[in-house]
DNA sequence: ATTAAAGTATGACAAATATCATATTTTAAT
DNA sequence: ATTAAAATATGATATTTGTCATACTTTAAT
C-alpha cells in the first residue's frame, strides 16, 4: 500500500489541508484501483460511499438523456476528487464516470472523509470551495448550452480541451475524444459535430489528422466562441 | 430589529442548525431589506460579502449571455439562502438576483457566517448539502438544455412552476413571469416561447388568460417533457 | 380619458440543426 | 492478412428554431 503522504496529486485537491497524521490514517483505509480506458468508476444511479481521488488518467462525467444520447457534463483530471457531491448529499449519483484513458484512482470511504470534515475545518472549506467552483462552472455551462450556437460551443470546447489538457509535441490536443464524445460535450448530434469540424478544418482554424486535432488559429476560435 | 429566533423561514434553510445563542448573535448583526419587484439584490460581477436569507418573495438568478439575452439559471424562494456560492468562493457573483415580487430579505455578513462554519459542524454540512443539491440541479438543467427540444423544456418548466410555487384559487400558476422571462428560463427566443404557449393552449394542454396560465392536462405535459 | 410604451401575438421567412442514407476509413478481432 | 465492426465523413432532406415585420392588447403615465 502506497503512502498518501508521498502522493503528489494530493497537493492539487482539497486533501492538501490534511496533516501527516490524517494522511497516515487515510493511507490505511484507502483502496487503490486501476481502471482501463472505457471502464466505469461508477454508474448513474449507484450510491457512492466515499470519494475517489484521481491519481492518473482522465474520465468523463456524463448523464444519459431521454433521447438516448450521452451528455458529458464534465471531464475530471488527476488531482481532482470524484463523487463528493453524491457522498455529501447522501444520494445516488446522477452521473456516470467512465475512463477516457487508463486510470489510477484511490477510494477513500465516507466514514473517513466525514471524520476529516469534523476535525479539519480547512479541509471542509476546501471541499466547499471546490463544489462552489463546480457549481459556477455548471451554471456557466448551462447558459452556454442555452444561448450559444453549436458552432460557438465547438470552438469553446476545443479551446477548453487545449487549455486544460495541453497538446502533444506535434501540436495536437493531448486528450483524444471520439467525435461522438465531442458531440456529447457540446450537446449536438455526432454528424453536426463532424460537419463543423470539417468546416473548421477547411477554413484553416484547425487541422485534422484522423483522431488528432490541432488548433491552428487560436484567436479566431476565441473570437468565434465569444 | 426582529429576532431571528422567531423567524419561521429559518427552519427551511441551513440556518436551522443554529442554536439560540447563535441566532441572537445573528439577529444583532443582520440587516433587513425590503426589495420592490424588479429591483436587484445584487448584480453579476459584484462581490457579495455575506449571504441573504429570503423571508418573503421570489427572485430570479440570471446571467446575461453574449447575445444580449438574460438566461434565468434558478428561481429562489422564501427560506432559501442567496449568495453562498460567491461568498464561499470569494469571487464576484456570476449571476444577478432580481426580485420577481416584492421581497423581504435579511443580509448576514460574511464574518458572521464564517464564524458559524468554524463552530457549528451541522451548519457547515447543511450548507454543503444545499450547494450539492444546487450542483445536481444545475447539471440536470444543463443536460435538459443540451438535449431537449424547446417544446419539451417549456412543458418541463410549466410543471416545475406549478410544483414549486403552487397555483391560485382559479388554478392558474401562482408565480407570474413575463413571456420574456419564461423564454429566459427555457433558453429560447421570446417569440418561440409565445408561439409554443399558443400551441399548448390550442391543444388544450394549458389555458391562457392574459398573464394567467393554467395547466389543464398535467399528465400530457409530463409525457411531453419526458 | 388619452396616449405612449411595453408586452403579447402571429405570419413570413431564413438559418441552424437533426435525421436518414450511404460511402469511406480506421480499428480490432480472428 | 482478411474480415467484420466501428468510427468518420458527406449529401439530401426535414424539422426546429430564430429573426424580422407588424398588429393587437394591456399597462402605466399624464
Amino acid at each position: 500500500m502506497s503512502k498518501c503522504e508521498q502522493c503528489i496529486v494530493r497537493e492539487f485537491s482539497s486533501l492538501k489541508a490534511l496533516n501527516k497524521e490524517e494522511l497516515l490514517k487515510m493511507a490505511n483505509c484507502k483502496t487503490s484501483y486501476t481502471i482501463k480506458k472505457g471502464e466505469s468508476i461508477f454508474e448513474e444511479g449507484e450510491s457512492v460511499n466515499g470519494i475517489y481521488c484521481i491519481k492518473d488518467g482522465v474520465c468523463k462525467l456524463s448523464k444519459l438523456s431521454a433521447n438516448g444520447k450521452d451528455q458529458i457534463v464534465k471531464l475530471v483530471k488527476p488531482g481532482e476528487l470524484l463523487g463528493q457531491r453524491s457522498m455529501i448529499s447522501d444520494e445516488p449519483t446522477n452521473l456516470s464516470a467512465v475512463a477516457l484513458e487508463d486510470m489510477e484512482v484511490c477510494f477513500i470511504p465516507k466514514s473517513e472523509v466525514l471524520g476529516f470534515f469534523n476535525n479539519n475545518n480547512q479541509f471542509s472549506m476546501n471541499v466547499m470551495k471546490t463544489i462552489c467552483g463546480d457549481l459556477k462552472e455548471s451554471d456557466d455551462h448551462m447558459v452556454s448550452m442555452a444561448q450559444k450556437t453549436v458552432k460557438e460551443r465547438l470552438a469553446e470546447t476545443l479551446l477548453y480541451l487545449e487549455d486544460t489538457f495541453g497538446k502533444n509535441e506535434d501540436g495536437s490536443l493531448h486528450i483524444q475524444l471520439s467525435r461522438e464524445e465531442l458531440a456529447g460535450m457540446i450537446g449536438t448530434a455526432t454528424e453536426s459535430c463532424i460537419r463543423l469540424l470539417s468546416e473548421f478544418n477547411k477554413n484553416g482554424l484547425i487541422d485534422i489528422n484522423g483522431k488528432r486535432i490541432s488548433i491552428i488559429e487560436k484567436n479566431k476560435l476565441k473570437r468565434m466562441a465569444e
